[in-house]
DNA sequence: CCACAGGACGGCT
DNA sequence: AGCCGTCCTGTG
């Protein structure tokens, strides 16, 4: 069958998509907007979203997902995966700008920026603050082995990651055992507080940015940083440029030649990278990351 | 054993 | 409004 340009056949419970570009799970995975994907031996990576478990591989413009249906397809992984957007389109204008950008984009060539569920993105990046990207990935893990549902696939157990009214309901002392430490805290206020009705987080798309940023920023453990990377990575909002320590370092080797404060940075990559500046700052982010730039 | 990495918060000017 | 000490855990 067909569906908006790409052309999906099925073998079994496997679905082959082809006319896929600008595509690398390894660009997508490791570039720090998603904890739910493990790479596999054979270099497929097996991932948990919302109710499904699936194992996706990439090869010759063919994006091969294991454990989907067309139905699934047309209703999740399109968009999960952004595939509505040219991202061959964004590359060649971000190209342009300038050398450094030519060589992030074409060091994170496969980059695409996920349509996340909202709430997991949210907790996610709650307790992403002031941590790193392996204890993040435990952290998450053990909520949703201790709090969600199983899921059986391949021969292991998985974990879908629980809803808002179930973290709700837990005690500080149960989430504890999951080692978030401190975050633990923001995580059973926030639920309360979404439980509760306190914050919208239905309307968080069709509000303007600055305006869903700071309704975000009205529930605990969310600052400027965390807020800007949940509207990014949920796409709910792509012209944000969350400035952690990695792209803040970056900013400051390529286009400032100097230190630089977070508000200076900002300002500066809204008005040079204007509507891209979201895609941008990942591209940045993964180079700088991999590169360890700015470190010694 | 200690140094360090990583953002939000809250108390202080 | 801006500065800075503190929060927790894992790693080297």
């Amino acid at each position: 069958m067909e569906y908006k340009g790409y052309s999906i056949k099925r073998q079994g419970n496997t679905i082959i998509v082809s006319g896929v570009r600008d595509f690398n799970p390894v660009h997508i995975f490791e570039c720090g907007q998603s904890f739910r994907w493990a790479k596999q031996g054979d270099g497929s990576y097996t991932g948990i979203v919302r109710d499904k478990v699936v194992n996706i591989r990439f090869e010759e413009e063919a994006l091969t997902i294991n454990n989907a249906s067309e139905d699934d397809f047309i209703e999740l992984w399109y968009d999960y995966f952004d595939l509505g957007t040219d991202y061959g389109s964004i590359k060649k204008q971000l190209e342009l700008k300038d050398p450094f950008l030519n060589e992030a984009v074409h060091y994170g060539y496969g980059i695409r920026l996920l349509k996340q569920d909202l709430w997991e993105t949210l907790i996610s990046f709650i307790i992403s603050s002031n941590n790193n990207i392996p204890r993040i990935t435990k952290i998450i893990t053990a909520i949703a082995k201790t709090y969600g549902q199983e899921i059986d696939f391949g021969g292991c157990r998985y974990y879908t990651f629980p809803d808002y009214t179930r973290l709700a309901g837990t005690s500080l002392e149960q989430l504890e055992v999951c080692r978030g430490g401190y975050r633990c805290k923001y995580i059973v206020q926030t639920a309360a507080m979404v439980a509760e009705r306190k914050v919208n987080l239905d309307r968080l798309e069709e509000m303007d940015t600055e305006k869903a940023r700071a309704e975000l920023m009205k529930l605990s453990g969310i600052g400027p940083k965390v807020a800007d990377c949940i509207l990014l990575f949920s796409g709910a909002h792509r012209d944000v440029f969350p400035t952690d320590v990695w792209v803040k370092r970056v900013m400051e080797e390529l286009y400032f030649k100097r230190e630089a404060g977070i508000k200076e940075i900002q300002e500066f990559a809204m008005s040079y990278f204007g509507e891209l500046v979201g895609f941008a700052q990942q591209y940045l982010f993964y180079y700088a990351r991999e590169k360890r730039v700015g470190m010694k």
